[in-house]
DNA sequence: ATATTATTCTGACAAAAGTCATCTTTTTCG
DNA sequence: CGAAAAAGATGACTTTTGTCAGAATAATAT
């Protein structure tokens, strides 16, 4: 599959005010603008993967990409899935690592790559801009602290209704008092974020749905009753 | 209980070393060095607690300390085990939020308390150290999302072979070919390693111990066979 | 459009792991 | 030292979840 280039300037994106690149000044901003080289992948498409050696970083100005580990057995586990205005693969490159993970994308994609000297030219010269990426770096920390947390003691039910929630908040489109979380994610995937099996995943939704807590739209899932799924998400009913 | 001061200049330190602060330049060392408050706690003390506000970092002289979340049930999940050398309490410092998790000392400690402002100083007008920081910030995350994936596919049996393996490898004294983890973790802690019940590690354990894997001294372990355990994590042997 | 393939769904079953109860052994502390 | 509390161990039982097999539906390609 051919490479399909776009350009776009940085100080024209429509996500850079959501991106870690936002506050920027403008020449450092430019510095990034003027190396970066910006492709568009289709879905199925890898933009990385588990152990090559990061050569800078991948920031997202369109589409879904799915970050994931493959297990011994073939087990997919997703660890992240980034949207316009995310980075990719910031941490194997700051922990100078190979990655960890592969990124797949999801939903058709327009990608921009900054090579790590220009990256690190700008991180190394503005601490301002620094402070903010260790900012998120750590607040990301805190975000797996949970999710480890949850995956040792919450049963599968609670975990996939606490999952439909962070999707919704993330990806939630709000209309007629309830959320559709716009992301085409396949049962498979689900289960992958959930960390189970795709047949458990495919029961528990169709009994939320018996419930009336979620139903379904094409392949998107709308969810109707936040408020009742959150009950599901933190309580074991006995 | 009353607090029981010490005093120890970071550069006579003996753990400096595997500390980030190591390779400091004098000038920043001594800024750290002289607004710091060097504490001995019993065990059972707690550090920090979630849900406050970190005003500092921890620095580790002595001791063991675990970093635990509480679920609703109470049940709990130990995120880290702390040694002499480490940081304690940095992610949420840096992240400027709450603390997420709690940390109660394992085994009697001496910890030193260095104010927020004295270590952000250093960070900013020190790149190098910043760099580090982030570095090892980092590479604690690759961690994680290791643990992440581990915990969502891998048996309970697998994950107890893997974490006695991990806490071999920091925590291991060598002798007679074989391995005494040098820790003194009760069944309930190893348990919330490892993310599961008490009663299901005991016979875990037992298991390993008659399968000659393992072997107890006192309330410590020692990995007899730790090939064989590690085809039990399901790892590859190197 | 139709064949092919992938995804979703359902049922039956087995295995893994949690819970509860009880007992024994250690540890702690007055 | 000895009582009380905590930790460790074991058995019986239940629940949850994974696995396998097969059918129905949807998506994709020729």
């Amino acid at each position: 599959m051919a490479k399909v280039e776009f350009n776009i300037a940085c100080t024209l994106c429509e996500h850079l005010k959501d991106s870690l690149f936002t506050g920027l000044n403008p020449e450092d901003l430019s510095r990034i603008n003027n190396h970066k080289t910006c492709i568009q992948y289709k879905k199925g498409q890898n933009i990385f993967y588990e152990g090559t050696r990061p050569t800078g970083l991948y920031c997202m100005n369109g589409g879904k990409v799915k970050v994931y580990k493959n297990n011994v057995q073939g087990k997919e586990f997703i660890i992240y899935i980034a949207k316009p205005g995310d980075f990719l693969g910031y941490r194997a490159l700051l922990s100078e690592e190979f990655y960890q993970a592969t990124a797949t994308v999801l939903e058709d994609a327009k990608i921009c790559f900054i090579p790590k000297e220009s990256f690190f030219e700008v991180l190394q010269k503005n601490p301002v801009f620094m402070k903010r990426v260790v900012q998120a770096v750590c607040h990301e920390m805190g975000i797996m602290e949970e999710k480890l947390a949850e995956l040792a003691h919450k049963s599968v039910r609670e975990r996939l209704a606490a999952n439909l929630l962070m999707l919704k908040e993330t990806y939630g489109m709000e209309g007629e008092g309830s959320f559709l979380i716009d992301l085409a994610l396949s049962r498979e995937d689900l289960a992958s974020i959930v960390g189970t099996a795709t047949e458990t995943v495919i029961r528990l939704l169709s009994e939320f749905k018996s419930e009336g807590l979620i139903s379904f739209e094409g392949k998107k899932i709308r969810v109707l009753e936040p408020k009742k799924l959150a009950k599901q998400a933190d309580l074991i009913v006995a």
